[in-house]
RNA sequence: GGAGAGGUGGCUGAGUGGUCGAAAGCGCUCCCCUGCUAAGGGAGUAUACUGGCAACGGUAUCGAGGGUUCGAAUCCCUUCCUCUCCGCCA
């Protein structure tokens, strides 16, 4: 959600600023919407004023016996009575009709993303580690787990249809072993507060982190009209939503470890083998809440701790910066981590990691105030996987796969496996 | 699921149709007083929008949304949430 004041301040720049992200120009429109909201709002709100002078005058007039003035008051501001419904319904329906186009406008990228059409002009910012030589044909994650036994699409199908998994074993163990990882190291050396939250919620928590009202069909809904959580992104930064918040309190940093279900409407095709892209999966999720000075540190620090992970499982990985059209709808500038899949021989997206600034702030009301002063101002929110468990997985199957198919345990998460040093043999 | 009781400012808690944005207490801030500390006295202390250079105004908000009324924290309806008892249950 956007400012009206800046759009009021400076439509060119706003309208420049959709159309980087290819949305047409709506400056005009907004600020004449918004001319006739703030008219209606000044008329009715001075009806308003004399209705409320006079009927204070009643109360006046009657409590000193004179019903001859308060009949005439009264007269003059049942007068009043149509034209300030009549004014207040047309304020309403104006402000409605604002809120929910702006409630449609992607936000505004930072200068510094890059322009481009898709995933391919995304431009990478490092990369880390070297891609293991392997002396045999390396195999893709659902081969090897497969032929192990230990990950079954064909059963998953037969209960859930397409797009679900069962893992069993050391498999199953393994994806439990790196939630665990993950969210201990986010909580003991990272700074971050564990947090379990709800997996349902309901639409004012989506409209909150702007999965809400444009993209609706990537997600479930229950016949109780909840939303199963796309990503714990929405519950963690809807905790402290329209709360002050006390400045020195910040920067909040929260991780969550939760199932993730996505509807995946327009991918249909895409990514159909394997655990990649499924309606239900595992990640562990960080949220940072912090003053408009600190997001833009903020966002480097969150990439650094997921990148951690990757470090730690020894797993090569690069780091792109997303263009303008691969970009999410609240971020204003977003790392991706893509981990290297030798099965696939190619940079595997594993974490995105956003700064959003106060967009989603302003959509949750969510401010904080410094310390000794009166005013109050929007929070800026960050969010990032720490990162993908399904996908840490593949990323480990593939990675530190043997010849004979059997999979040797990373060093971080024997710990972990209780001790287990290879699963598939 | 059944039956009840509630949702008021940072907190506790008054207020059941009129000068109520809301008593009082607590907390907090500032000032005064005071060898120190403690106690005491005084003033201030919600949010959003809006007008104004400012001083200072206006409007809305007593969970949310509708309604009745000249006027609603107070009455009516809907809805959300919390709590108690019963039932069911991981």
């Amino acid at each position: 959600m956007f400012d009206l004041k800046l759009i009021r301040d400076n439509p060119e720049e706003f309208d420049r600023a959709l159309a980087r992200r290819g949305e047409d120009p709506r400056a005009a429109e907004i600020l004449a919407l918004d001319e006739k909201h703030r008219a209606l709002i000044t008329e009715a709100q001075t009806s308003q004023a004399r209705r409320n002078e006079a009927s204070k005058l009643i109360g006046k007039a009657k409590a000193q016996g004179n019903e001859e003035e308060a009949q005439a008051l009264m007269a003059e501001v049942s007068g009043l009575k149509d034209k300030l419904t009549q004014l207040e319904e047309d304020a309403r329906n104006a402000g409605e009709q604002l809120n929910l186009l702006m409630m449609h406008l992607p936000n505004a990228v930072y200068d510094d993303v890059p322009q481009g059409d898709s995933e391919d002009d995304n431009v990478e910012v490092r990369t880390w580690g070297t891609p293991r030589e392997f002396d045999f044909a390396p195999k893709e994650h659902f081969d090897l787990g497969e032929a192990m036994g230990l990950m079954d699409f064909e059963r998953a199908a037969k209960m859930s249809g397409s797009r679900f998994v069962i893992l069993k074993g050391g498999i199953a163990r393994l994806e439990r072993a790196l939630g665990q990882f993950m969210l201990d190291l986010h909580t003991r050396e990272h700074g971050y507060t564990e947090v379990l939250t709800p997996a349902m919620v309901r639409d004012t928590a989506l409209f909150g982190t702007g999965q809400l009202p444009k993209f609706g069909e990537d997600a479930f809904r229950t016949t109780t009209d909840h939303w199963l959580i796309p990503t714990s992104e929405v519950t963690l930064t809807n905790m402290h939503s329209g709360e002050i918040l006390d400045e020195e309190t910040l920067p909040l940093r929260f991780t969550a470890h939760s199932q993730c279900f996505r509807a995946e409407a327009g991918s249909a095709g895409r990514d159909t083998r394997g655990m990649i892209r499924q309606h239900q999966f595992e990640k562990v999720e960080m949220v940072s809440v912090t003053t408009p000075e600190q997001s833009d540190d903020e966002l480097e620090r969150m990439t650094g701790c997921a990148e951690e992970v990757l470090k730690r499982l020894e797993l090569p990985y690069r780091v792109v910066k997303l263009c303008t059209g691969d970009i999410g709808f609240s971020a204003r500038r977003t790392y991706d981590i893509e981990v290297w899949l030798p099965g696939q021989d190619k940079y595997r997206e594993i974490s995105s990691c956003s700064v959003c600034g106060d967009f989603q702030a302003r959509r949750l009301k969510m401010r904080c105030r410094p310390k000794g002063e009166k005013n109050t101002r929007f929070v800026h929110t960050l969010n990032g996987s720490g990162l993908a468990v399904g996908r840490t997985l593949i990323a480990v199957l593939e990675n530190y796969q043997l010849a004979d198919g059997s999979i040797r345990i990373p060093e971080v998460l024997k710990p972990y496996m209780g001790g287990l040093d290879q699963i598939g043999v």
